[in-house]
DNA sequence: CTATGGCTTAGGAACCTGTTAAGATCTCCA
DNA sequence: TGGAGATCTTAACAGGTTCCTAAGCCATAG
């Protein structure tokens, strides 16, 4: 079976490459070269968007408001810029993940590639993960019956972990774009907080491996 | 059956040599020294062409123009210059990948194989060769049912060598991509981690062979 | 047989992580 | 506005892991 991928791209060449990769590597893409078309679409109907930002007519934003409020999609961002702006209000409006221009196809790719290993997200917003249950709408995490509270920090820490299960996401990822991204580097921060969820989590804490030099891993059959 | 490589490549020496090594490798090499010549070419006829930035007149930038217009082959850029501008705009106009003079002929070889000998890589971002699976997002490794506890460089040196199964890889090219590259050189640190992968891996580590005098070759049916 | 390159062991240096404790900051409510 | 309590950050240190280098031995090519 495979996975279907809609690339909202205006830019021809760029479109015509992503197509290429995508249906070289198996995938199964559709090409939409500007907002309107993107716009009457069923999100439910893809696997995943990737959506370059820089639409003409400034449609990007649009269209991510859109799917996300047709169905729960992950959303791969594009944009030319390496603004800031950009970034924040993407991930505000529920993007998965971001890329900046110029990118190797083979890293888009590989980063589909990674979100699609997904979670068992169910249709209310609730991510599972074994026993354990986070609520990503109520922002509430519960383990079988028991119900944990966690900090914002913790909750968005362990939510970065359980989107996808397995991965090893790295240390800077989670520092960038978990913790305050105002913080200057270099500081045991994002360890302190790591620790207390291990902590608070109990028998599920150990399901959250270090990856040595990289960063942190939620083993997928976390009990 | 013979690869057809495109040269674009204007110095007298480098071009003779690539051609040489091309040819001595199985592959079918067409040599341009101009970028008018290349202009005129059809693209599709060739299953990857190297392409050199830096010709007389800039036509490097056209050249990967019109071929990016005309077909969709893989096009190694090469560039005399370090500098950021070209590469970014090379990735711009689609080129694939991206080499900085001076190099080492077999490192372009080396490229050119890696890309028309596709990996091994399932949609899940797991890398299998014979018994061997490398999940490059989870960062773990398993033989059969067993998992094997790597360390980063362990991790990487052993990814480099599957991602291109039976292909020798350099000692150079794991040096400088795979080690610190901070490092100085002259040493046998190289060889000490191939030795621990190899201890590690058990029955499996005896399938990473030694290639005298070059590097290290994973073999494609590791048991 | 010789020279070159590769393998392995061992030790110490460098680095990374986990934890505790304390200070800074924020939030909420009277 | 003031203050208590919660939350986040920083510093400091311990403990462990990983990496690099040196040195001797072995394998290979010529």
């Amino acid at each position: 079976m495979h996975y279907r991928i809609l690339i909202v791209e205006d830019d021809e060449e760029l479109g015509k490459q992503i197509v290429g990769h995508f249906r070289e590597a198996g995938f199964d893409p559709t090409w939409f070269k500007n907002g309107d078309a993107a716009l009457m679409v069923r999100p439910q109907d893809f696997d995943l968007i990737v959506l370059d930002l820089m639409l003409p007519g400034a449609y990007g934003m649009d269209v991510l408001k859109h799917v996300r409020q047709e169905a729960d999609v992950p959303v791969l961002v594009l944009s030319a810029r390496n603004e800031t702006t950009d970034k924040v209000r993407a991930l505000e409006l529920g993007a998965d993940d971001y890329m900046t221009k110029p990118f190797w196809p083979e890293e888009l790719l590989a980063r589909v590639q990674a979100r699609l290993r997904r979670p068992v997200l169910t249709r209310s917003g609730v991510i599972e993960v074994g026993s354990l249950a986070i609520d990503t709408v109520g922002r509430q995490v519960s383990i079988g019956d028991e119900t944990v509270e966690l900090t914002r920090v913790e909750f968005d820490l362990l939510t970065a972990l359980a989107k996808r299960p397995g991965a090893a996401i790295s240390r800077t990822w989670l520092v960038d774009n978990v913790l305050d991204p105002e913080r200057e580097g270099g500081t045991r921060t994002l360890d302190v907080h790591i620790s207390r969820l291990r902590k608070k989590l109990g028998d599920v804490g150990r399901t959250i491996a270090t990856v040595w030099g990289v960063g942190y891993r939620l083993e997928p059959q976390s009990t």
